[in-house]
DNA sequence: TGCACTATTTGACATAGGTCAAAGGATACC
DNA sequence: GGTATCCTTTGACCTATGTCAAATAGTGCA
C-alpha cells in the first residue's frame, strides 16, 4: 500500500494537495530489528509503513519487554503521545522486518495541518480510527480469556503469527509465552 | 466547565466561530439513571457534559453490565464508533447523576467540520487526547494488579468513588465488586 | 555440516482473583 | 417508623493463568 493511494482513499485530496503533502515525507529503508525511537527520547517523526511490520513496546521494571501495538503495512506508526506532545517516549519503536517507511517531522505535519483543511480532516479520521481499534483491544484484554484474546488478535492482525515471535505476541496479548504456546498447541491438535 | 470556555481553551476560535458553533448545540437536562442510548440503537448525538457524570457500558452474554468509560464534567461523551460510523451501538450511554448536557447531531457536527478548519482541528485534538487516555487504561488493565488499577483510576477520575456505585467501578476496572470491596477495606485499615 | 545461540514447548507447582452464598447496611417508599 | 429492596462486605472454596525450570526444536554462521 503506497502513501499516495492510502491518503486518497481516506480524504478526497486534490492532485496538488497530494503532491505537496507527499513531498513533505521522506523515504527511509530500515533493517530488521532496527530501533526507531528509544524510551525517554522524544519521537520526532510519524512514519507510514509501506512495507514491513513494526511494533511499539516498553520495558517493565523487571526488564521484560511488553508489546503495546503492531504496525502493519498501510498504517501510520509513532509513539503517539511523545510525537504529539513532544514529550519523552514511554515506548520503544522497532521494526521487526526489513521495512520501507515514509516519515514526516512534527513541524512539517503541523505545517500541512495548517495549510490544508483536508489534512486536518485526515488527522481526525485516522485518530478516531485508531481510537476504535484501541478500544477493541481494551475490551479483548479486559474481558476475554487468553484463548479469546488470541482469536481477537488474529482478526486485527491476520498475518502476524508467522511474522513475529511468540514472545512479542504473547506480551501484546497480556499473557506469558508459555500460555500462548499452549493455546497454539490446543489449536493444532484440534484442527488435525 | 461550560462549553464555550472549554472550546476556547483548546483552539483559538474567533468569537464569531464560537457563537456559530455553540448555536448548533442544544441544552438538555437529564435525570439520574436516564439512558441516552441503548445497545443496537444508532447514537445520533455527541454530548458535552457540563454538569453530572455519565458512563458507557455493555451487557455481557450473562447479562452483567460492564462499564467501558466514565464521562465527567467538561468532557465529550458518546458511543463513539456508533456516532461516527452511524452503526448500531455496542454500548449503552447512561447518566449517573442529574446532569446538564449540550448535544449536537452528526449532521450539524459535519457541517461545522466542513465550515471551519479550526473545528476540524478541535476534532483531531480531542480524539488524540481520548486516544492517549484509552491507551493509559489499556496499560493499566493489561499489566497491573487489581490494586494498581484502582490507584490508576483514582488519578484518571479522582472524584469517582463517592459518586458512582461499587459495581460500576469494579467492572470498569475489570474486576469483581468483591475484589474492589476487599481493596478498599485494605486501604481504610491501612490509613487509620 | 556442525556448533552456538535463541526461540518454543512442556511439566510441576503457586497464586491472584473469580464464584457462590450469605450476612450486614443503607435507602426509599408506604 | 417499618418493611422491602438494593448495595456492600465477608467467608470458603476454585480455576485460569503465572512462575520457574528443564527439555527440545530452529536458525544462522563458521
Amino acid at each position: 500500500m503506497n502513501l499516495t493511494d492510502f491518503l486518497k482513499n481516506i480524504v478526497p485530496f486534490s492532485p496538488e494537495e497530494l503532491a505537496d503533502i507527499t513531498a513533505h515525507f521522506e523515504r527511509e529503508i530500515v533493517s530488521k530489528n532496527q530501533i526507531l525511537v528509544k524510551e525517554e527520547q522524544v519521537c520526532t517523526k510519524l512514519y507510514f509503513v509501506e512495507k514491513g511490520v513494526g511494533r511499539s513496546y516498553y520495558l517493565k521494571e523487571d526488564g521484560k519487554e511488553v508489546t503495546q501495538w503492531f504496525f502493519m503495512e498501510g498504517k501510520f506508526m509513532s509513539s503517539i503521545e511523545s510525537f504529539f506532545q513532544q514529550s519523552p517516549s514511554l515506548y520503544y519503536l522497532e521494526m521487526l522486518e526489513e521495512s520501507v517507511l515514509y516519515s514526516i517531522t512534527r513541524e512539517n505535519l503541523d505545517l500541512l495541518f495548517a495549510r490544508y483543511h483536508n489534512m486536518e480532516k485526515l488527522g481526525r479520521l485516522l485518530s478516531t480510527e485508531m481510537l476504535t481499534r484501541v478500544v477493541n483491544k481494551l475490551n479483548a484484554v479486559q474481558f476475554q480469556t487468553a484463548r479469546e484474546r488470541y482469536d481477537y488478535m488474529l482478526t486485527e492482525f491476520p498475518s502476524i503469527s508467522s511474522r513475529v515471535s511468540l514472545g512479542s505476541i504473547a506480551s501484546y496479548l497480556g499473557m506469558t509465552q508459555e500460555t500462548l504456546s499452549r493455546i497454539r498447541r490446543a489449536d493444532t491438535s484440534k484442527k488435525s
